[in-house]
DNA sequence: CTTGACCTTGGAGTATACTCCATGGGGTAG
DNA sequence: CTACCCCATGGAGTATACTCCAAGGTCAAG
């Protein structure tokens, strides 16, 4: 058992983030010392690294908390889970698309202004963006 | 010209938000009537649709102002607008970069949690976001 | 002339994910 | 005992991008 300063350094996440996430209910240590600290174990890393993980996966804090009661639920099933990580992979796909049509305007604004005397008027990232075609609502 | 609401409606964009982007300097009226009311014409339009594609596409709304500076400014084409273009083109790069690695570790959890009748305690999704070897941080 | 939809301004509130701070107690080294 | 660092709580602040509200002016229809 540590405190948490020791989770925090272990997790490279801040004491206050660490709080942080105890108030919106994604982690709880696994107990407290007579004096009123926060003790956490083995399990209270693994669940920070899960958080950390899933962040880096796109997911939201929120989306993490459901995730979390999945991991604790035991009649959920691992479609649930996995159904989850398939909206949010569909959800980066389109913005990558998006953000691709986005890069291929900018090269053709650069490629164009490449000779001086081009106006910008005639910017292709302007029209392209202001097509009402292009890059479809992402969520 | 046409008054906020007609724009905001045919936009698809509320009236608090066009007067949100006239505050933070994304956009300003054609006109006024003589009551004080906002005009707006096409070319407001267009404006808000380069907005909202280039929302789309990931750019915060302090990136969009930069970019409607590049849109509005300089009657030629200089060397210092293709800077900048170059500048924001190597942001969007890096922010598919980023989001391209939180697909592919979505991928692989996807693709190990190939049993969805699995129960939670295996799920292989969970036990890939737990440990500590997957996805490393981008950005 | 009244109704009701629409407009104005300024300011406060929301959501996300922290981050910092003040105040005060806890624990150990010298 | 005194440093000195660690921990606690509660509350405020940050950034982004809205969103809502109150109080009041504008304007066309009936």
């Amino acid at each position: 058992m540590f405190t948490i300063g020791k989770l925090a350094s272990q997790t490279s996440v801040s004491n206050d983030t660490l709080r942080y996430y105890e108030q919106e209910g994604l982690i709880e240590p696994a107990g407290k010392s007579p004096a009123g600290y926060r003790l956490y174990d083995e399990d209270s890393a693994r669940r920070i690294r899960f958080i950390k993980h899933a962040q880096l996966c796109g997911f939201t804090l929120s989306e993490i908390r459901e995730l979390l009661v999945l991991r604790v639920r035991d009649k959920a099933c691992c479609g649930d889970v996995r159904t989850r990580a398939i909206e949010k992979k569909l959800q980066i796909e389109s913005k990558i698309c998006a953000m691709k049509a986005m890069s291929k305007a900018l090269d053709q604004l650069i490629a164009e202004c490449a000779n001086e005397a081009q106006p910008v008027e005639e910017c292709t990232i302007i029209a392209a963006l202001e097509r009402a075609d292009i890059a479809p609502p992402v969520q």
